[in-house]
DNA sequence: AAGTGTGAATCGCTTCACAGCG
DNA sequence: CGCTGTGAAGCGATTCACACTT
């Protein structure tokens, strides 16, 4: 494998190359060079090149970079190159619209359980998932060794249904609630703050007119 | 008003302190220290000190920051302090479950129209939202002043819906779809790629058992 | 000739350390 | 004495420039 400390913006733009890649070899291109990359995703050749020899030996001067090839490593980096298993837990809104989310599959996630603790919720079916009772949640991440899990659930139940994930042995959580989350620092927490990026999105219209 | 440069990454705390202060406001104290600050939310003292400075000479030296006035300076700067209307595109799954998320509002934004182009859907309600023809955008945009929009369409159509968008004067796009948009560069486009997210939490998974 | 890989220079943000105020 | 505000130092990431490979 490459290196073993891949800084935090780098790793960040792995996801953004996998992607344009990809989109490549859909258009049935099957080599690239940094410039080009560096054009499409808006950052500089000497960024690209510095990102994709971290990744590891993957370039060829004189000829650029074999598409194929990015890809894989890209996946193997990423743990996308088979299908990892997610919980989803919240039924609401967010949770049916995440459900049914069509992206997680394409980029190797599949959500393999939806569970709610609203038992008017319970055995209904949404995205090809029935709903299951949040009681059954360590049950059910034991059986699939789920790893990841998705909180989509109010914010006032947010807190609690996080240590139930934490002793049903998830490691990586992605939190919807706008509340900060207390889990073991073995637990990996992302939270997705959509009012926040709305807020973020005014400001820096704000500052773009001055 | 505080300086006119505010670095990216100072920006992004403007949120989280307002968050805290709120909750520190909600919870009944009025004035709070770096320190404290720095601890509730993973930072330390000095960067507070140095984010709070920037926007204005805000605490009082052997005192503290003052609640209120920060929270009053930090909408201010965000331009939250008064409501702020935004256009929602797409009345898919997710479209409408942006439209009944309840912390948009709490956080100074109004969603005014949802508006889709799919005429089966033009006329349900959601939230309390009716929706429209996405014919209409222009004249709705113009008509409430509307300077922010939401993208929550199929990859395949957001560009066709963000040319309209743009050209319907909107400044700022919060996009939920999963491709690159190509826009004016007097808009800004803040893309939210709910997979990508995925991706970045199993990989910080996966380094983290190294 | 085209394009990668990489030391060196640079840039921007974070942390440190402390002067100064209440 | 507690705590803010800030120059200075430190650090990580980006950019530059170019030797080197095909």
């Amino acid at each position: 494998m490459a290196k073993q400390t891949i800084p935090k913006a780098a790793a960040l733009r792995l996801s953004l190359y996998l992607r344009e890649v990809e989109s490549l070899l859909e258009a049935g291109q099957t080599k690239v060079s940094s410039g080009q990359l560096a054009e499409s995703l808006g950052l500089t050749a000497a960024q690209v090149r510095k990102d994709l020899a971290r990744f590891g030996p993957l370039g060829r001067a004189g000829i650029g970079y074999l598409c194929p090839a990015l890809a894989e490593q890209f996946r193997r980096i990423l743990g996308t190159d088979q299908l990892r298993p997610v919980a989803l837990v919240g039924a609401g809104n967010l949770g049916r619209a995440l459900a049914t989310y069509p992206g997680f599959e394409r980029r190797g996630f599949k959500i393999t359980a939806l569970l709610d603790n609203d038992l008017r919720k319970v055995g209904r079916q949404y995205g090809g998932l029935i709903v299951q009772d949040i009681a059954k949640l360590h049950f059910v991440c034991q059986r699939d060794r789920i790893r990841l899990a998705i909180l989509a659930v109010p914010g006032s139940a947010a807190q609690d249904v996080a240590d139930l994930l934490v002793r049903a042995g998830i490691q990586g959580l992605l939190n919807f609630s706008p509340v900060r989350l207390d889990v073991p620092a073995a637990v990996v927490v992302s939270t997705v703050a959509l009012s926040l990026e709305l807020e973020q999105l005014g400001l820096a219209v704000r500052l773009r007119n001055k």
